[in-house]
DNA sequence: GCAGTGATCATA
DNA sequence: ATGATCACTGCC
């Protein structure tokens, strides 16, 4: 598996994150996550929002994960390789988004929950027009949907790590500390 | 604390 | 065809 170092090399070249960024293992991906920028561009406008908040699905084993009782039409973008948007519908209102991980075959993702002022996954998409018109689309500036290194270090000491939220039918996965929360404020 | 809202999937 | 479930939010 190739390893994203995060080195820029020239300056010019894209800080759009690359798809070998999100070619790795789960959890170090949401880790790495936490001050990169979400960028959103709608009628041309590019919304930039600081990531602060999310959480680890990792593969078949994960109870958590929607794809641990197999492949499914819903979960079909989480086998795919990382670096494509899993983007699903919630409780009847909620659009859930997430960027697929890992390699073919391994489902995992990351889901959003929060970027600079703007707390909560529901909120965020709302906030940012993301449908499941996003679903299995690549993270890239074609997309309208993309993620850039935004220069931000974050502390190790900064990150908090806790049990993901509304997955207590999990039984031990829902322990699990996969929830990555950056104290910033707001 | 809990109602709302509708896609999804297992069961039949 | 039916029904349980759901990676949430907003209002009580």
């Amino acid at each position: 598996m190739r390893c994203y170092t995060g080195s820029v090399k020239h300056a010019r070249t894209s800080s759009v994150l690359p798809p070998a960024f999100f070619r790795r293992p789960v959890a170090a991906v949401a880790r790495d996550l936490l001050g990169k920028v979400l960028v959103r561009c709608i009628n041309g406008e590019h919304i930039r929002s600081v990531i602060c908040e999310v959480e680890a699905y990792d593969g078949m084993c994960d109870r958590a994960c929607h794809a641990c009782k197999g492949k499914t039409p819903r979960t079909a973008p989480m086998f795919a390789a990382g670096g494509i948007f899993y983007v699903y519908f919630v409780y009847g209102m909620h659009w859930m988004l997430n960027i697929v991980t890992s390699d073919v075959g391994y489902p995992a993702a990351v889901l959003i929950r929060g970027v600079r002022g703007i707390a909560g996954p529901g909120r965020l998409t709302k906030a940012l027009r993301i449908t499941g018109a996003l679903n299995g689309k690549a993270a890239t500036e074609r997309s309208g949907l993309w993620i850039e290194e935004g220069g931000i270090k974050v502390a190790t000491r900064a990150v908090r790590r806790l049990p993901r939220i509304g997955v207590a039918y999990a039984g031990a996965w829902a322990k699990k500390p996969y929830r990555f929360l950056w104290e910033c404020d707001a």
